[in-house]
Parts: C-alpha cells; structure tokens; sequence
DNA sequence: GCATGCTTGTTACTAGCGGTAACCCTAGTT
DNA sequence: AACTAGGGTTACCGCTAGTAACAAGCATGC
C-alpha cells in the first residue's frame, strides 16, 4: 500500500513538474531569458509560491528548463557525430545540425547560452560563473571524449582532445550568433567556410602580395 | 567666449565621467557583473540620479564601460596581430596575449562577455541578442579584417574571412572560458593545442584502429 | 541689485522583481 | 468526529532600476 501511494504521489508530482516546465517553456519562449516566475506561474495556472516549492528558486526552475533542451540537442548532436560517413562529412552535418537547432528556436538557444541567472537576488546567490552557460560546457565535454575516442593524437591526446573540444565548440557557438544576427551567407556556405577552417585552409592560405605575411 | 565656455563645461564633464567610470570599474570588479546601480554611486561618493543623468541607463553606464575595456584589449591583440613575425607566431601570441588578459582580471573579462543587460527593465527595454557580447562581436570584426587584408583566399575571401574571424574568436573565447574555470594545463600549453587545431591537425590526424572514423 | 537660467546634487518615491511566511481548504485515514 | 498531508492562495519583505521634485552654487542679463 505505502508503496503504491508514494508511486501515485510521485507520478502525480513528475506530471505536475513536466506541466509547468512546459507552461514556463512557453514564455521563454514568448518573453525570452527575463521571464519572470510571476509570469510563468500565471501562465501554468498557478501561484508564483507553488513554482518554488517545485524548483526551490529561479535557478532551479532554469536548469530544470535547461536541462531539457540541452538533452534534445545533444542527443541530435550524437546522432550526427555517429552517422556512417567519413569524417569531414560527420563534423559538416554536425555543425549542419547545430546551426539548423538555432536557427529554428533561436529565443530557446539564446536563453540556454545566457541564462542570466543572478539577478537581483541574493548578493551572492548565485555564482554566474560556473553556472554561465552549461550548454557549451556540456557541449565541449561530449565532443572531447569523441574526439579522444577515436582519434589517435599521441601522448597527451586527453588533454588536447578537451582543448578542442572546448574550442571547436564555442567556434560553432560565435560563429552561430553572429550568423544568426546577420545572415550574410546561407546555412550550407557557413557550414562549408567552418570546417574548411577546421581543416587548416587559415595556415594553407597564401600571403597576400607585399606584406610580411599573416 | 561661449566656446571656451563650452569647453571648459565639457572638459568638467568628461572628468566627471572618467570618475564615474573608475568608481563604476572598481565595484564592477568588486562584485562581478550583477553590481548595483546604488553601490556604484556610493563607490563614487554620489548618488543615482546622478549616474543616470550621466548614462541614461544601467545599460548606458555598461556599454560606456565595456567599451573602454574593450578598447583596451583590442588595442594589445592588435599589436600581437602586427608584430614582425610569421604567421604561426603570430596567432599564439594574440591567443596568448588574450588568455593572459582573461587570467589577469577575471572579473571583468566575465563583465565584458555576459554583461547580463536587459534585466527587469522595460519589456522591450532592451534587445539582449544584439548587445549579447559586444567584444566578441568586435574582436570578430577586426581579426575578419585582418585575415582578409593579408590572406590570399580566392573569391568570396571577404565572408570567408568573416567568417573564421568569428570562428577563431568564438574557439579563443570558449576554450579560455573552460581553462579558466578548470586550469587544465599551463597557458602555453593552450596555446599550442589551440594553434594545432586551427593548422589543421583535426583534419591530419589519424583514426584509431577499429573504428569507421571520426 | 536681482531675477534667470544651468549644472550638480539631494530626498523620496514608484513599480516590479525574487523569495517566503502564514494561512485555507479539501481529501483520506483512523 | 478528529486529525493529518498536500495543493493552493494572500500578503508581505527586501531589494532593484528608474524617476520626479526640490535645493543649492554660480554665471549671466537687465
């Protein structure tokens, strides 16, 4: 009996849960990063006081928000680094898929990268830096084991294989905002220009005449 | 007589100004990004209305502020970019010129790329996808134009070189951000591994036996 | 001499935020 | 009937950004 009474609580309460992310989801999507808890509370049906006793505070309802999207888009991630092709074609549809992600939710991509956290809260509520943004953390990590995975970089390949990690992602990452600002090129030239970096043509290209060289 | 009035009006509000702005940088160092308008006046020995007439808004008193760092910093990779040497040279020292910025003052390197603007403002006070990160934006900007002043990259060189500009920055700013927080190696180190990538190691290295490739 | 404006500064306020304490009400158990 | 357990609300706290409204110092114009 007890047994069952707490899986009916429980299941009662995870249902309730996924009920006001999905309201809350909706007006950051509507409102952006700042949505307010007032809002999101309205918008669920509910009072602000039952949305703490759910996420504990801000933070919590955040990355419990986070969470979600950032498992989505990892999981398409995945999909794309395992697909059968070689490798240029795996790291293009890689960064294909990233970019189509943002491209097609950019107030969702914008509020995981800026969760904005901190506000006028507590003075030291929060610790922005560590928690600033969890989604290229997550990001970096994940194509670093891949990366050491499969590749065989020598000694010292676990480190070399984060820094890449790290920074091939947040290539992808500034190269995505910007391009989402300003569309200068199409999604498939974009795609093309980064893993043509990746692939050395920056250290391949010729000088220009006259000067001492890049 | 009125201009040398108006000068001399000027000049007494440029030093106010110039004041504020210090007062404004020590608390900002002080308290990371999320320092209130309220400490920063009592920092300065005035009060607010004083900061706003000055700013107009939180936002002002941040861009005024960001900019006067990110001049500073754009001003040493710059020199790093033209030094007298070859290419690879070069690009480790302005990612090393960088890394030691972001190692130096922690604090406002944060303030300068999460400047958590647009808080609880005016709903559409502000347009956070715009003002996100300023100094990314502007450091990808100027390394584009370098890249494609010196660099020999056929036709479409100019979205080509916007492009890895953008890239490279978002591939320094990333990786900086988790060796910060993590302290995995030495700055050297980075270096190397970051300058690996970008000549094109990803591309050279070889499969580790077994699998189909990365 | 004196009113006029301009800059610099203040106090005192509004509206909204995150977060919480206290209470209310309904269901089920004993 | 009495009692407890959750789901829910109202009403509040302390804080924030931002804004009147008012008070001095100081040059100018009549």
């Amino acid at each position: 009996m007890d047994t069952t009474q707490r899986t009916d609580q429980q299941r009662s309460a995870d249902r309730r849960r996924r009920e006001l992310l999905e309201a809350a989801d909706r007006v950051v999507l509507r409102d952006g990063p700042q949505a307010s808890m007032n809002a999101i509370a309205a918008e669920a049906g509910i009072t602000k006081p039952i949305l703490y006793r759910h996420f504990g505070d801000k933070g919590g309802l955040y990355a419990a928000l986070a969470k979600r999207h950032t498992d989505a888009l990892l999981d398409s991630l995945r999909a794309a680094l395992d697909a059968p092709a070689d490798r240029r074609e795996r790291v293009e549809s890689t960064l294909d898929t990233y970019l189509a992600a943002i491209e097609a939710r950019p107030q969702v991509y914008r509020f995981l990268m800026h969760p904005a956290e901190g506000g006028q809260a507590g003075d030291q509520g929060f610790d922005v830096g560590k928690h600033s943004a969890p989604l290229l953390r997550r990001m970096g990590e994940e194509l670093a084991t891949v990366i050491e995975e499969r590749l065989d970089l020598g000694p010292g390949s676990q480190q070399l294989a984060r820094v890449w990690g790290h920074g091939i992602v947040g290539m992808m990452h500034a190269a995505g905002d910007w391009w989402l600002g300003e569309r200068p090129c199409s999604r498939a030239e974009l795609v093309r220009s980064l893993a043509d970096l990746l692939w050395g043509r920056l250290a391949a290209a010729g000088d220009k005449m006259g000067g001492p060289g890049f």
